[in-house]
RNA sequence: UGGGCUAUCGCCAAAUGGUAAGGCAACGGACUCUGACUCCGUCAUUUCAAGGUUCGAAUCCUUGUAGCCCAGCCA
């Protein structure tokens, strides 16, 4: 029997998974030979931490390259030390590991590229396609024109070749101050696609670089160190978001420009937003720097390093990335979906213990003073690997306050006067009294039990409706708990329309200090996770977890209909 | 008529001219050492709209509508 249920539960689910349309793509390069090795990238700039919608760039270039038995590379595109730090580098580093995209040895940063992109600007020059503007910033916004109007020529386009590279490489030196020139390519400044305009393609700016330090004054642009970067790493699909698709043509421009053996392709597949959660760095980093988190790892926060923190494994962001899909669509996935990945990935291989929230006392009256017995209790009914452990049994437990009424609503299978429940893992008991303090809230509880109904003695005689958790009084550990509640308000959405502003949710946080647990929960190490039975799942926090007084972060809740029915 | 992109269940998302997959959520029921899990069942005569082509249209054509992105010396 416990052997077809094993078999049972750990058989795959079967699901159609069909082929992307980035899939279809490369099916039909490799099938056309335009590559023979598949060489994907997650292209982050430093700038702030990872969060879930970069989970998901991350997981599926790294799956491709995977599945087609290619490369994957990190690179760091790091062209604008104004907002770049090492603390980002790091903390990018560690979190890719960790959502298991494996890049080995293949770590690369685009700052290592700045010669090779010197060069090929001044080739750029050299065949009369790039030009120095010395217009400033306010006129070069004036003469690129509207969305609806054309822009018009600068007066310095049709500088010489020659001046043109005398000019770059004076600003490479240092003859001129920030600001003062820059590069342009020469396309069109009447195109529709604004991103053709003569777009700059090189800046002068005196700033100290995380990696190449003061080597450099000017910096390439985005526009045109991607595809370089790409094109040197041998990228053959450059897959990025959807508002890098006005900025195709100009990338194949810049890549046909600079004469590349095998020219990457860029793909562009729709961002995903999450419902009732703060995704967007910038909003993030607002959250971080105002205080209203405490950190980039904020348990609250769905970055990376937060899911890590509160327990989420990389398996169920692999499953929820997977369930989420590729496509061109805008999407905003249901928080409830991810709830969903996590509880399923933790079902099977996390203990299932007993902890007591709300506790109020149960006294089993005919159960014997000063004696304490140990039952044994499996760690997950389901999974008979996960093992057993004891747990103490004296006449003075607790119980969750919500587990008794005194006078029940209807349908309710739990504690109450005449009533018999099981305790799990123990034996049945039939509520007789309760004891009230002078505001009428119930103080203790009191029950006789049934030494015949002991669990494991198969007994059968009578079935009960109900089955409670429960901790013995005396060995209970008391622990924090710390409860997390989306951080946004559900009711009124993420952002205030009005203003722009965020909806918070002042309720986000409940902090549990007297939680009462069954002693196995007083040895735990940071990261371990549980189910608390009925409650949730809840992990060890890495961060405020000492020695012998463990604090647990709850990961995900079990599903409303766990709850009381209404 | 500035350009680009997207519209399929409450939310994701397949279907590539052959008669609307699947998952999440929800809702019934069975089971249960927790009302969870598991299992079984229900959930788009219709694909943004209106016309057209066709034996046959979510897919093709026409005309609309709605949403997203673009005017950084950010990425």
């Amino acid at each position: 029997m416990a052997n077809e249920k094993t078999e049972a539960v750990t058989t795959e689910k079967k699901e159609v998974v069909s082929r992307n349309f980035i899939e279809e793509i490369i099916d039909e390069d490799l099938a056309e030979g335009r590559y023979e090795k598949i060489r994907t990238r997650f292209p982050p700039e430093p700038n702030g931490y990872l969060h879930i919608g970069h989970a998901k760039s991350i997981l599926l270039n790294y799956g491709l390259a995977k599945e087609y038995n290619g490369d994957f590379n990190l690179r760091f595109d790091d062209t604008n030390p104004t907002k770049e730090k090492i603390e980002f580098v790091e903390s990018i580093k560690k979190d890719v590991e960790w959502l298991g995209a494996d890049f080995g040895d293949r770590l690369y940063f685009a700052s290592d590229y700045f010669g090779i992109m010197y060069e090929k600007a001044v080739l750029l020059i050299k065949k009369g396609l790039a030009y120095v503007c010395d217009l400033s910033a306010e006129e070069i916004r004036e003469y690129r024109g509207t969305l609806k109007e054309p822009g018009k020529n600068s007066p310095y386009r049709d500088r010489s070749i020659e001046e043109n590279l005398k000019l770059f490489t004076e600003m490479k030196e240092g003859v001129y101050p920030d600001g003062s020139k820059v590069l342009r390519a020469k396309i069109d400044m009447s195109a529709p696609n604004i991103n053709m305009r003569d777009p700059v393609i090189y800046r002068i700016a005196r700033l100290s670089h995380h990696n190449t330090g003061d080597a450099w004054c000017i910096y390439p642009m985005y526009d045109f160190a991607h595809p370089i970067e790409d094109a040197i790493e041998g990228i053959t699909h450059s897959i990025c978001t959807l508002e890098f698709e006005d900025h195709r043509p100009l990338y194949e421009w810049v890549v046909d420009n600079t004469e590349w053996e095998h020219p990457p392709k860029q793909i562009e597949f729709a961002k995903m937003y999450l419902t009732n959660v703060v995704t967007g760095k910038r909003y993030i980093k607002r959250l971080v720097e105002d205080g209203i988190v405490d950190g980039w790892d904020d348990p609250r926060l769905v970055t990376i390093a937060a899911l890590r923190r509160r327990g989420f494994t990389p398996e169920s962001i692999q499953k929820f990335v997977e369930l989420v899909g590729v496509a061109k669509a805008d999407s905003s996935v249901d928080y409830a979906m991810l709830e969903y990945c996590i509880r399923e990935d933790l079902k099977m291989k996390v203990p299932r213990m007993m902890a007591v929230l709300d506790p109020i006392k149960l006294v089993i009256d005919n159960y014997p003073e000063g004696v304490t017995e140990m039952l044994e209790a499996d760690n997950n009914l389901e999974n008979p690997e996960a093992g057993k452990r004891l747990v103490p049994l004296g006449r003075e437990l607790y119980i969750e306050r919500d587990d008794f009424m005194e006078t029940p609503i209807p349908k309710y299978k739990r504690l109450y006067p005449g009533n018999e429940v099981r305790l799990m893992h123990a034996y049945f008991v039939k509520a007789v009294s309760c004891e009230k303090d002078e505001s009428g809230n119930v103080t203790v509880v009191h029950c006789t039990y049934d030494p015949e109904t002991k669990v494991g003695t198969g007994f059968t005689g009578r079935k009960v409706k109900g089955t409670i958790h429960w901790v013995p009084a005396k060995e209970a550990v008391t622990a924090t708990v710390r409860l997390y509640e989306n951080l946004v308000d559900e009711e009124k959405g993420v952002y205030n329309k009005e203003d722009g502003s965020l909806n918070l949710n002042p309720n986000s946080l409940t902090v549990i200090e007297k939680a009462k647990l069954e002693p196995a929960l007083l040895d735990v190490k940071p990261y371990d996770s549980f189910q608390f039975v009925r409650s949730g799942y809840y992990c060890v926090d890495a961060k405020d977890s000492r020695e012998g007084a463990p604090v647990f972060n709850r990961i995900v809740t079990m599903k409303s209909s766990f709850k009381l029915p209404k």
